[in-house]
DNA sequence: CTTATATTTAGACATTTAGCTAAATAACTA
DNA sequence: TAGTTATTTAGCTAAATGTCTAAATATAAG
């Protein structure tokens, strides 16, 4: 759980999570919605994949990321309980 | 927002944030729950406060800190939108 | 006024982080 | 096979982070 708030704690890493939410997306399609180059993307989606925030696919000679939310979810959950917050995923969740 | 997630990176911030939800505590009270000297923990303190995430009062030569969940509400709450999370303060929040 | 207590500030240090460029790897294409 | 494209690895730097000890500040108590 500790290594997802230090994934979330970037907002480059937050922003790619968020592209994704809305679907899969190859480290080239990801890294050009950002000013950073592609190496430091990749380092990014290697911290993201380590969280186990993002799953990866290679297909050819791209790789796809997608976001694991439950995962997210799940560092979120254990982390709001102890607050008094009551989290769930909405029933439209992976639209 | 940003500086909200910094702040909940480190394991030992959270921890803090945990131990004042039962309610307000003393720096020096705090301080005695870790493992770490009591300038580090006072660093702490500051990201947290300069977050919005705690208060501090001084009273005598003491300073004591309290949790200020609106602002992890809704730093949280930002966030988990965006993932088609719902998220709700329970009844019984300041407990 | 001196001492004790609570907390923070200052300064140093080691580690981690985010960024870069250049090179390597992998896979498709002509 | 040679070239092109997609991505990652390697190696570097600057800045930020978490930690410490020693000193400063503020308040209370004798």
């Amino acid at each position: 759980m500790a290594s997802v708030f230090k994934a979330l704690a970037d907002p480059t890493r937050r922003r790619v999570l968020i592209l994704l939410r809305a679907g899969p997306r190859t480290a080239g399609q990801l890294a050009g919605e950002f000013a950073v180059s592609r190496p430091t993307m990749s380092a990014h989606f290697t911290i993201l994949r380590e969280a186990g925030l993002i799953v990866s696919e290679k297909i050819g000679k791209t790789v796809t990321y997608s976001i694991n939310l439950s995962v997210l979810e799940e560092a979120l959950l254990g982390f709001t309980q102890s607050f008094g917050f009551e989290l769930r995923v909405s029933r439209e969740s992976s639209r």
